[in-house]
DNA sequence: TTGTAAGCGTTATCAT
DNA sequence: ATGATAACGCTTACAA
C-alpha cells in the first residue's frame, strides 16, 4: 500500500481511538502468537525462577520472542510425567500457544516422545532425549573442561575430586561422560563423588574431602557453582585456604559467586545464547511443522579465576 | 447440569478428539484470561529475572494466577516513561491482557497516573506513587528495623553506618525514612552513605568504613544483601573479621548469602507474599473496575544470624 | 483502490 | 433439556 494511505488510515484510527482487537485477530488467523515456557515446580520451597538456569533462559527467550512479535507465557508443571505431557499437548491443541519451550526435564522423560508423536511444535532445553529427531538446545562443556584440565596439569595438580550433579538429569550425565573422556590424555588421580546440585551437598562433602588431603596437590571440580559455594562456606568456617590447601573449580558462572573469595574458577554456561537459540529453533518448527531440526549445541567457556 | 450428562459429553468429546478453541472462547467472552507482568529492562547486561526480586515475585504470581485460571505473560519494558505507559495501555486496549502487574518503577513515574486515568486494571508492586487511590503492594520494614536496632543496642553497638539503596526507587527512600524514625529512641552515632544496590558499591565503600573504625563498636546496615555481599568479599580478601571487627546487617534475605560466612543477619523481604497479593489485588480491579482498592503492606521479618 | 461477504469457534439469547 | 441463531472483530477472498 502507498505510505500516504497508511498514514491517513493511522490518523483516522488515532482520532477514532481505534485499537485492534488481538483476540479477534488471533481467532481469524488461528494463531495465538504466544510461546509457552514450561518450567518444573519440582524444587520444594523454591520457585523455578529462583534457579538462575531457568530465569536466565527466560530472560533471553523473552527478548528473542519479542523481536519476532511473539509473547511468552509461563506454564508451571507439577511433575515430569505423562500427565504433564498431556497438559502441554493441550496447550497447543486448545490454541493457547503456538509452541512450547520445555526445560527442566529429567532423563528418560516421556514428554519429548509424546509431543513429537502428537505433532506439537516444541523445543527441549537442557536435555537430550534418547529418541532422535527431537529439536533441542544444549551446551557442550567439552572444550572448557579440556582447558580446565590443561590448567590443572600446568599447575601440577595430581588429584581431582569430581562431584557430579544430580544424575537424574541429562546435563549431569553428559558432563560426567565428557569429563571422563577428557581425562584420558592425563593421569590424574580421580575420585568421584555423587552430588545433587545443592549447596548443602557441597557443604556436606567438604569435611571428608578436606580431612583426607594427602601429599598430592588436590582440586575439587563441582558440577555446578552452587555446590562449590557450599564448599566455600565450609572452608571459610574452618579457615581452609583456597587454593593454598586445595583448588576448587565450579561450573555455571553464577553471578553470586562474585561475592566469594577467592574468585571461583568455573565454566560459563551459555544460558542467554541457549534462550535465544531455543526461540529460534521453536520458530522454525512452528513455521515448518514437518521439518527435521538438528540439535543445537553451544560451547561453554572456561573462566580462569583464582580458586585453582 | 446433571453429572451424567457432563460425563456423557466428555466421553464423546474425548472420542472425537475435541479440544476447545481458547482463541474463540476469548473472543466471544471478550477476555484474554491473561495477566501481563511488566518488568523493566533497565539493568544493563542483566535481564530482569536475574534479579531475585523480580523472579521471586514472578514465581508467586504465576502460581497464584494459575489457581484462578489465568496465565501470566511477560512484557519487558525499555524505560520507565510515558512511552512505556502507552505501551502498557495498549496491551489492555488491544485485549492482549486483562490487567497488568507493574514492577520496577522509579519514583515519580508517570505510569501509575496514566494507567489510572485510562481506566486500565493494574497493580503496582514495590512502589508507592505520590497520587492516591493507586492499587499497590509493598512491604514495610518497620518492625524488622526496630528489632534490628534493639538487637544492636543490646549488643552494645554504638555507631551505625547506613548504606542506602538507589534513591531513584521508592523502596530506598521509604527504608531510609523508616530507619530514621526508628532511630529516635536510641542515640546511635549514625553515618549515612549513599548506595545504589550494587555489589560493586558495597565493595567500594568498604575500605573507607573499615579504615576509620574507632573505639566505638560499629555496624554497617546495607539497604540490600547484594551490597552487603560486596562488603563481605572485601572483608574476606583483607581478613577482616565479621562481626569481631565490625558487624554487618543486610536486607532482603537473598538465597545466595547462605554461601557467605558468617551467616548474614538480614531483613527478609516477603516477596512471595507480595506476588500472591499482587494477583489478588489485580483480580479485584479486573472484576470490579471502578472499586477503590487500599494499598497492601506486608510486614518484613528480622532474621538474626551471626554477622552482628 | 474500495466494498462486500463468508468464515473462524466460541458464548449468549431466545424458542421450542 | 435441546436446537437454532446472532454476535464477537478480525482475515481472506473476490467483486466492483
Amino acid at each position: 500500500l502507498p505510505s500516504a494511505t497508511i498514514e491517513r488510515i493511522e490518523k483516522i484510527a488515532e482520532k477514532l481511538g481505534y485499537h485492534p482487537n488481538m483476540l479477534a485477530r488471533r481467532l481469524a488467523s488461528n494463531k495465538s502468537f504466544q510461546i509457552g515456557y514450561a518450567v518444573p515446580l519440582t524444587f520444594p520451597g523454591r520457585g523455578a525462577f529462583q534457579i538462575p538456569y531457568f530465569s536466565m533462559i527466560l530472560d533471553a527467550a523473552v527478548i528473542e520472542s519479542f523481536a519476532r512479535s511473539y509473547n511468552i507465557a509461563i506454564y508451571p508443571l507439577g511433575d515430569d510425567s505423562s500427565s504433564c505431557a498431556d497438559k502441554l499437548t493441550d496447550l497447543v491443541k486448545t490454541k493457547q500457544v503456538d509452541g512450547l519451550i520445555v526445560s527442566g526435564l529429567k532423563r528418560g522423560s516421556p514428554v519429548p516422545g509424546f509431543l513429537k508423536k502428537e505433532g506439537i511444535p516444541f523445543v527441549i532445553v537442557g536435555s537430550l532425549p534418547e529418541i532422535s529427531g527431537i529439536p533441542c538446545v544444549n551446551y557442550s562443556p567439552g572444550k572448557a573442561i579440556k582447558r580446565l584440565l590443561a590448567e590443572l596439569s600446568r599447575k601440577s595438580y595430581r588429584k581431582i575430586h569430581f562431584v557430579t550433579g544430580d544424575m537424574n538429569y541429562y546435563d549431569a550425565v553428559n558432563q560426567k561422560e565428557i569429563f571422563t573422556e577428557c581425562l584420558v590424555p592425563y593421569n590424574f588421580n580421580v575420585r568421584e563423588h555423587v552430588g545433587d546440585y545443592s549447596r548443602a551437598c557441597g557443604y556436606r562433602l567438604a569435611p571428608e574431602i578436606v580431612e583426607n588431603i594427602g601429599k598430592e596437590k588436590e582440586c575439587v571440580f563441582f558440577a555446578n557453582d552452587r555446590m562449590a559455594s557450599g564448599f566455600f562456606r565450609y572452608c571459610a568456617e574452618n579457615r581452609i585456604n583456597i587454593p593454598g590447601t586445595l583448588g576448587v573449580c565450579g561450573c555455571d558462572d553464577e553471578d553470586y559467586t562474585k561475592a566469594l573469595y577467592p574468585s571461583l574458577t568455573t565454566i560459563r554456561q551459555p544460558r542467554a545464547r541457549m534462550g535465544h537459540a531455543a526461540v529460534d529453533v521453536l520458530m522454525k518448527s512452528i513455521e515448518k511443522p514437518s521439518s527435521e531440526i538438528n540439535p543445537v549445541e553451544i560451547e561453554a567457556q572456561f573462566i580462569l579465576n583464582s580458586s585453582i
